[in-house]
DNA sequence: AGAGTTGTAATAATTGACATTACAATAAAG
DNA sequence: CTTTATTGTAATGTCAATTATTACAACTCT
């Protein structure tokens, strides 16, 4: 199973809001229209967001902005964010390993300190990225296309 | 989205066979008791781990075996094995950013490589861990419960 | 030949993802 | 104060993946 599309959605969000934010009113319609989803999901994500303080929305009139420096938000606060994972736990462990077999009752305490070790793993590369590297890199790429002659 | 319970069932399963390989043949059943899910579910996970060639099943006559040291394989070939993610990409991109926008069509570029950084983060920490380091874990506990008194 | 087991198909229930329509609540602007 | 644009939210639908379950042909040993 892979982890849900509203991760990358959110950062796309955030990489528009930035972007744009001189020359547009950032409505759900705005964004959705750039990331080609329908826009109560974008308000749902927003609302998710906005839940972990990351953005601002304005009711009524409209207009969403990034609360924080960019280099204040990393790619985990987003993930956390959007609820990638029930009960943050990565892994679905099955449900009830068999409490007769000495293998079974036994397989939670020889597993779950690994599971989160491997977890801890994709969350430490998280927090390494932070929305200032996906901005400047964004910017770069944009203007590359200005100078193409 | 949680990463399938395939995952801790199939390190559920190497620890059954390991543990019983002397005392009890290792059926389709077997498995499914102590793990608690229906047999057809343990075949299917069977064939995935056979196909990646790290268990033997003998038809007709039954019984599964490991065919590796159990330090040669870690659970990054048994996540591999059991295909947890779709075209081996931990995460969904929204399928069409539009290529109207700055942003939309630049996306990919921007955040591609982060994904696969992240993703490299998580396999790394799978790399590390072994089936000897489950077996020794599972021994440990089992052996622990027989020296209560 | 009989018995036990695997490989596999078919079917169903459940869940989450994402889409879509609709509308009340809100806040600015005329 | 009414109009207008927008957000927050509910309700509904479609689709795909997970897991459960039944059934049975293919297989291998005794």
């Amino acid at each position: 199973m892979q982890i849900s599309s509203r991760f990358t959605i959110a950062v796309h969000i955030f990489a528009c809001i930035d972007t744009f934010k001189d020359d547009f009113k950032i409505t759900s319609d705005f964004l959705a229209s750039s990331v080609d989803v329908n826009p109560v999901i974008i308000r749902k994500i927003l609302l998710q967001l906005k839940s972990a303080k990351l953005v601002e929305v304005q009711r009524g009139t409209g207009g969403t902005s990034i609360t924080r420096p960019l280099d204040k938000i990393t790619f985990y606060d987003i993930y956390h964010a959007v609820e990638c994972v029930e009960n943050g736990e990565l892994f679905h462990f099955h449900e009830h390993p068999n409490q007769e077999c000495p293998v079974g009752r036994n397989i939670h305490n020889v597993l779950d300190s690994k599971l989160v070790q491997i977890q801890t793993g994709l969350e430490n590369e998280l927090k390494k990225i932070t929305l200032a590297d996906v901005i400047k890199d964004t910017q770069y790429y944009i203007q590359k296309e200005k100078t193409r002659y």
